[in-house]
DNA sequence: TCATTCATAAACATAT
DNA sequence: AATATGTTTATGAATG
């Protein structure tokens, strides 16, 4: 028996290594993932009350920080109503520099496959795509594939289906238009991916970060702060106010995730783990854990589960785990503001499958796969959900704050025993 | 030199 | 049956 013949056109083609790019090495430009995710050490760089107090019991860095996590868990609801679709070609590119896809039209796209995908899916209003139309973001964007030698659809699949950083999800029961998963990020290695996108050369490139989220913040929202403050903020950031603000943050991830998760009927609904098992990959994190380690992990050898950028994957998934990642992530991307005006205006903004995966998604929304889109903004059910999430979040908020203020007590009276404690040594002696 | 990452090709299985 | 999709293996280039 000869070799199956007849499979895809992908077979008739020549070698795509003849069309390499002089001068775009393959991994000269290209997107390689990060082996380590950047530090993600909550800088808690939001904490600006400039005082020189450290002491935990100044308790400026809790109002400022609630402050700040009402922006972040509540607030940021403002600022997109739509599904942050970033422009890839936006004005946030620096002048004077071409973007990815004018350079790519004519050549090679410096962005490794796992960057491309994930840029089509971060694009699609659902942030899950079927292959197909992960082939046609791919193609619109980048010219170079229409006309390179259709290898490098199978290097899509093969990316997808040996890459870590994807999931299959399954489209609904019953639904037989359309073959195949979708194809979704798994939000444990978002950072890992924006991370990756972030070392591209094309600034722009940042354009489509989605702030990370924690695994089942479903509906990422960009977070606006301008560089300025930020920069500013960190400036003034202190130790102490680092480890308050991180447990506000964890606190806030942890009661943030519950509350979303009420919204939800049920999680996605990944499809089967094949390169390890992503069972957790939509699950909360573990409330308040600040532990990296937090023992569910990871037998992650390399060879074990044989797929690309395996290596650091333990630190990195530990922190996008803990939820802290999520923070310092969005700090790293949160200048990107969405340009959502162009959704769907012109077609190729906001990706709209010419098939059926947006009814796909519609129906899922109703659905029976438990696969449910991102809320849009003007969703009425969606933002009264939102709404008793908030009170929910502002009540616990309150307790947590309550809890810090009373340890911040607790600190207090000890310190006060502490010196009267020395006084009357100290007088003892004398 | 070695390990790693990535691209590419290919074989094969399964679903539509 | 044809095609699309998904998985797996192999290989080689580039890089640190």
């Amino acid at each position: 028996m000869g070799p199956v013949t007849g499979m895809t056109p992908d077979k008739n083609i020549e070698s795509p290594t003849a069309e390499k790019v002089p001068g775009l090495s393959q991994t000269e430009n290209m997107g390689s993932l990060p082996e380590e995710v950047g530090a993600a050490r909550p800088k808690a760089s939001m904490v600006d009350n400039g005082a020189t107090d450290e002491e935990l019991t100044n308790l400026n860095w809790l109002h400022e920080s609630t402050n700040l996590l009402n922006n972040f868990s509540l607030g940021s609801e403002g600022v997109s109503a739509g599904s942050p679709l970033y422009d890839i070609e936006g004005d946030l590119s620096p002048s004077g520099c071409q973007t990815p896809e004018k350079l790519s039209a004519s050549s090679k796209p410096p962005y490794s496959f796992s960057l491309l995908i994930y840029m089509a899916i971060e694009h699609s209003p659902n942030k899950c795509l079927p292959v197909k139309d992960i082939y046609s973001w791919i193609l619109d964007r980048f010219p170079y594939f229409s006309t390179a030698p259709t290898g490098w659809k199978n290097s899509v699949r093969h990316n997808l289906s040996l890459n870590k950083y994807f999931q299959k999800v399954e489209r609904s029961h019953g639904k037989v238009n359309g073959k195949g998963s979708l194809w979704c990020v798994d939000p444990e290695y978002k950072p890992s991916l924006i991370q990756a996108l972030k070392k591209q050369p094309f600034s722009s490139a940042l354009a489509l970060y989605t702030p990370p989220t924690s695994p089942t913040s479903v509906s990422s929202r960009p977070y606006v702060l301008t560089s300025a403050s930020r920069r500013k903020q960190i400036h003034y950031v202190k130790d102490s106010d680092i480890d308050a603000a991180t447990a506000m943050m964890l606190l806030n991830s942890s009661i943030k995730e519950e509350a979303l998760d009420r919204q939800k009927p049920q999680p996605l609904k990944v499809v089967l783990p094949k390169k390890r098992s992503y069972a957790s990959a939509f699950k909360h994190c573990p409330p308040l854990s600040l532990q990296e380690n937090d023992g569910e992990v990871i037998n992650i050898d390399p060879k074990e589960d044989h797929n690309y950028s395996a290596s650091g994957g333990d630190s990195q998934r530990c922190e996008s785990r803990s939820s802290v990642s999520s923070l310092s992530s969005v700090e790293e991307v949160y200048e990107f503001i969405p340009k959502n005006s162009r959704t769907g205006s012109d077609g190729s903004e906001g990706f709209h499958s010419e098939d059926d995966t947006d009814i796909d998604y519609e129906e899922d929304t109703l659905g029976d796969n438990g696969y449910v889109p991102q809320p849009s903004g003007n969703d009425l059910h969606g933002s009264k959900l939102r709404k008793e999430a908030s009170q929910d979040i502002d009540e616990e908020l309150k307790e947590a704050a309550g809890s810090l203020l009373h340890l911040a007590g607790i600190r207090t009276c000890l310190d006060s025993l502490l010196k009267t404690a020395k006084a009357q040594s100290h007088k003892h002696r004398k």
